[in-house]
DNA sequence: CGGTGATTTCGTCAATCGTTTAATGAAACA
DNA sequence: TGTTTCATTAAACGATTGACGAAATCACCG
């Protein structure tokens, strides 16, 4: 392993890079491993040296920013696991924040990487379906649990429902469509991460509380739950 | 225009019901005009004989089940504001009915426009984005009035990302990814359209009178908002 | 019957696809 | 120094792509 392989590591990562720009933007199927190699300024058949294939280098694509998204969340989820029983608030803060500041962090490829990754979760197709249980299993499990934990008398199946109408929001909210300015006429321009999700977090927090309510009585009615802060 | 064009309609929506299948479970670039054209039993050159181009067979898959879903719409919402203040909830399970029960219903093609419009509408290419305005700009803005007439105090800019997170939750709860099954080890089985609606609905209304509460007091505190029944 | 226009088929075009091979450059190690 | 290993290149493989023109088939009307 010898000092000098930065040039390894520059034609690597700039193939990476410019699969995931145009396998957002063109999908699968439209992004060629031609243009992926021009866009990179590598020769075509260096994509197939490093990752031998399409799909391989698909995979590569998402386990880059996978890794450092999970580990984000592992990390978030340990520290408010340590100090007792965790507020709702800041689970879902918690489990939201990684993948919505890596999707507005537009220095590294997040915003492609966005659109990727809700292609990928909203997929049912094998390649999809593989790479998001392979890569997002785990860490989901984790967090279905902590909201159990941070909301007492929510049910195994309303807890994983739940988390998946997180990751819905949140999806649509980094795909970054356009479609919020578009529908205001301009005046929603979300941009910044923190304001994004001090608005998301609320609505989700209230959504969560109304699935257990819903279970104990059918009125969704303002029953106070004394929740001590 | 001859009576008999039952040939003519036949070859067609053979035709376009293939192409969603393919287009949805390949997407765009992945589905190959003659594998459609194999797959509805016609020669290749039909295909384009009916619909110009692949871009043109696209926008017409898009349109036939737009067309639909959008006329279900727009009559739920007359029917709501023809008897005065709507209520919250019923506004949102007018805006959702509809995409989720089409989204169920494998008699039709339901399933596949399902992951075909999820895609649509999280693409940010060029061609989603104008397929997705020129279809559900008009319904959706009709909606966001009504989000505001049946929760007073919510502003513009809250309504319409109340409006963009009950899409993205109904997008994914309509692509069906299984997750739930999975996630669950087999408990969440959702596939009657009536039981998901009545669980969602309660989560986002919920979350949407938080916008309007959060605007007001910085605390989601359990304020009684006095919300006559 | 002939004619007319809509529908369907066949054959083909240039372009592009994913992938592979053989050759070359440049270091690293002996 | 010769050799080995890794990185990179140009060129090409067969297969497939979206699209098109011309001819054939059909249904129907006069």
């Amino acid at each position: 392993m010898p000092r000098g392989d930065l040039a390894h590591k520059d034609a690597r990562t700039a193939i990476l890079d410019a699969a995931e720009r145009l396998f957002a933007e063109l999908g699968y199927g439209g992004a060629s491993m031609r243009a992926i190699a021009r866009e990179a300024g590598v020769n075509q058949a260096l994509v197939h040296y490093y990752f031998d294939s399409k799909d391989g280098l698909f995979s590569a694509v998402i386990e880059r920013r996978a890794g450092d998204i999970n580990l984000r969340r592992d990390v978030g989820l340990d520290a408010l696991l340590a100090g007792g029983t965790p507020n709702l608030e800041a689970v879902v803060e918690a489990l939201l924040r990684p993948t919505i500041e890596l999707g507005h962090d537009d220095a590294r490829g997040g915003a492609h990487y966005a659109k990727l990754i809700v292609a990928l979760a909203n997929g049912s197709d094998g390649r999809s379906r593989l790479l998001t249980s392979r890569h997002y299993d785990a860490i989901a499990r984790r967090y279905i649990d902590a909201l159990q934990t941070a909301l007492p008398g929510l049910d195994r199946p309303s807890a994983v429902r739940g988390y998946l109408y997180c990751i819905g929001v949140a999806l649509s909210v980094m795909a970054r469509t356009g479609r919020a300015a578009t529908l205001s006429d301009g005046v929603c321009d979300d941009d910044d991460p923190d304001v994004i999700i001090a608005r998301v977090v609320p609505f989700l927090c209230a959504g969560l509380r109304a699935l257990v309510v819903s279970g104990r009585s059918g009125a969704a009615g303002p029953t106070p739950t004394a929740q001590s802060s």
